[in-house]
RNA sequence: UGACCUAUGGUGUAAUGGUAACACACCAGUUUUUGGUUCUGGUUUUCUAGGUUCGAGUCCUGGUAGGUCAACCA
């Protein structure tokens, strides 16, 4: 049911199918999708939870939506909100919703049992001092004076820490493992600090707070997750987590990672894209060139579009760069199947067909998108006046182009082919107009003319045009890889990423446009209503170019 | 200068010891009432040195290169 050619396995659907060959998941696997909720989900999060709910989906099981709210300082239920938007929007559905702070009983008691084990103590260092103890990756660490504490003094002052009796700071719950590891996350990690602060769940309930590592291995526990997947920067914390679950006794889930997305001409950290809105680089988070997942819903990609690049781009465990060129093969892909055809002239001038009564006007059907499974047809008027693009006409064309000059001609998108005669100028030698014979016997769909000409046109009727605004999107970046840049990306910003046109004309029929709704702007690119626009005005934004090979045959 | 991860065309990803392939990009042609689309063809690949084997991109050893790790972040 999935495809009917054998398509070969990623690493990690290998780990899958193994596990359930030898037996393992009788209840199917379960997967969990778990963002901390302290910002908007961008297209690496996107690869993430087409992987993990990807994989449930394929071999049966089940995908949880967990938030990972252990840190109260930056956790936000707007966050939760956009996050849960986006996943829907990409078009999963998670088995449950649930959160970290669910469990911080559950994870209360987890840490008292290992005190009882002696596996935990607490410890009044400083973060100055425990940083210090850790000692480097190369040299060894050293024990805390705390270390020693017995286990009903460190149940003692843990109870004391749950109930507020020390200030920020004062005191951590740190493991018990080995001072020395030669992998740092071993070095008596920390498992709890105290932050007298409100969550944005829990409230007032809990002044201790988990750290990730003694959260959310146990937390895929208690959910008894199949498969935890992460980024490889993980990897080096997977010891701790077996640790944890191994000393504890409880499911073992098990963590494997995968090598994060990485996109050319732009930037994907939370902190770099933070610096963009901060820096009003970009008007915010969805602006349409940000990479979140809001920005590329608001320039009009689809989610079959995402989750078709996940999908095309793979999954492997090495470190990559995707060119961006790929993201828009995928997008051009499913609107050129889908998006309605329209006429707009970005950059008009006139054309007058003088052989073409002034007082007329008809109702031309156009058909709406040759690729559709159905074709349907819309009315467009024409008239003797026409807005054409400006680039459509040259004075002294060369070869192989294939529009207007004096003598050439063209067809007019579902209308007349038209020779063109003449034209005008301004002082200071600028075309101004543009003058053409149309040939009536060359009616688009009942042609008898027997003319056949190289190029067509798209038009809009000068009286009947609407006006509204374009703002023209390129990549965020002029250079491909912002990884080594730091701060400096800024300076790498393509200048070019937003170009306004503030008036443009539009086919009549577009005032009906609904927000969101993709379109193709014929021989321009596909388009999609922003939702700044208004009855009186009308936005769109520009997703993707087309392909133009007559751009890069004339850049030769 | 410790541990761990990784190394296949320009970019990604396959090949599970047996003919290195697929997609994007690029180039050429085809089709086309969008210089879009379609279709056809083409250019370009296993980091390095040894070893195991009838046979190595794949297994082993060394080297090299890139990445990750020393937050009371996740």
């Amino acid at each position: 049911m999935e495809e009917l050619k054998p398509k070969s396995l990623n690493f990690l659907e290998e780990i899958v199918q193994e596990g359930i060959a030898s037996g393992k998941y009788s209840q199917g696997i379960l997967t969990r999708f778990p963002p901390e909720p302290n910002g908007y989900l961008h297209i690496g999060h996107a690869k993430s939870i087409c992987l993990n709910f990807g994989l449930a989906q394929r071999f049966g099981g089940g995908t949880n939506l967990r938030f990972d709210d252990t840190n109260p300082v930056t956790e936000e239920t707007e966050y939760v909100e956009s996050i849960k938007k986006d996943v829907s929007w990409l078009g999963f559905t998670w088995a449950n919703e649930l959160y970290t702070s669910d469990y911080f009983e559950d994870l209360y008691q987890f840490a008292e049992k290992l005190i009882t084990l002696s596996f935990a103590y607490v410890d009044d260092s400083t973060a100055a001092e425990i940083a210090a103890q850790k000692g480097t990756p190369t040299t060894p660490g050293t024990h805390s004076p705390f270390r020693n504490r017995s286990v009903e003094e460190n149940l003692a002052l843990f109870r004391d820490m749950r109930a507020g009796k020390y200030a920020d700071g004062e005191k951590v719950l740190r493991a018990k493992i080995d001072m020395a590891h030669p992998n740092m996350h071993m070095r008596d990690p920390l498992m709890y600090r105290i932050r007298h602060v409100k969550h944005h769940r829990s409230g007032d309930k809990w002044c201790i707070y988990p750290m990730y590592d003694f959260a959310h291995g146990q937390s895929d526990s208690i959910e008894e997750i199949t498969h935890s997947i992460c980024t490889l920067e993980f990897d080096v914390h997977r010891p701790l987590y077996d640790w944890f679950l191994d000393k504890l006794g409880i499911f073992p889930s098990h963590q494997y990672e995968f090598a994060r997305l990485n996109l050319s001409h732009t930037v994907m950290s939370k902190r770099k894209l933070l610096q963009l809105v901060n820096e009003k680089v970009v008007s915010g988070w969805d602006d349409p060139r940000m990479p979140t997942i809001s920005g590329l819903r608001r320039r009009g990609f689809t989610p079959a579009s995402i989750r078709n690049f996940c999908e095309r781009i793979g999954v492997a465990k090495r470190d990559n760069l995707i060119d961006l060129s790929l993201l828009e093969f995928c997008i051009r892909e499913d609107l050129n199947k889908s998006a309605d055809r329209v006429m707009a002239v970005l950059d008009p001038i006139k054309l007058v067909i003088k052989n073409y009564p002034a007082d007329k006007t008809e109702d031309l059907l156009i058909e709406n998108n040759p690729e559709a499974e159905v074709i349907t047809k819309r009315s467009v008027p024409f008239s003797n006046e026409l807005y054409i693009e400006r680039d459509d006409f040259m004075i002294d064309p060369p070869k192989k182009f294939f529009r207007l000059g004096v003598g050439l001609q063209v067809r007019l998108k579902g209308a007349y082919i038209v020779t063109c005669t003449d034209f005008k100028t301004d002082a200071a030698g600028n075309v101004t107009e543009v003058h053409a014979e149309y040939i009536p016997e060359s009616k688009s769909g009942q042609d008898t003319s027997g003319v056949s000409v190289k190029g067509t046109i798209h038009w809009v009727s000068v009286a009947h045009a609407v006006e509204a605004e374009v703002r023209n999107f390129d990549r965020l970046l002029i250079v491909e890889d912002a990884s080594e840049l730091g701060d400096d990306f800024l300076k790498f910003i393509n200048p070019e990423s937003l170009q306004i046109v503030p008036k443009v004309f539009v086919e009549p029929g577009l005032k009906a446009a609904k927000e969101g709704q993709a379109l193709q702007f014929i021989r321009k690119g596909y388009y999609s209503l922003d939702p700044d626009s208004t009855s009186e005005k009308l936005v769109f934004n520009r997703t993707v170019t087309l392909k133009d090979t007559w751009a890069k045959e004339k850049a030769k």
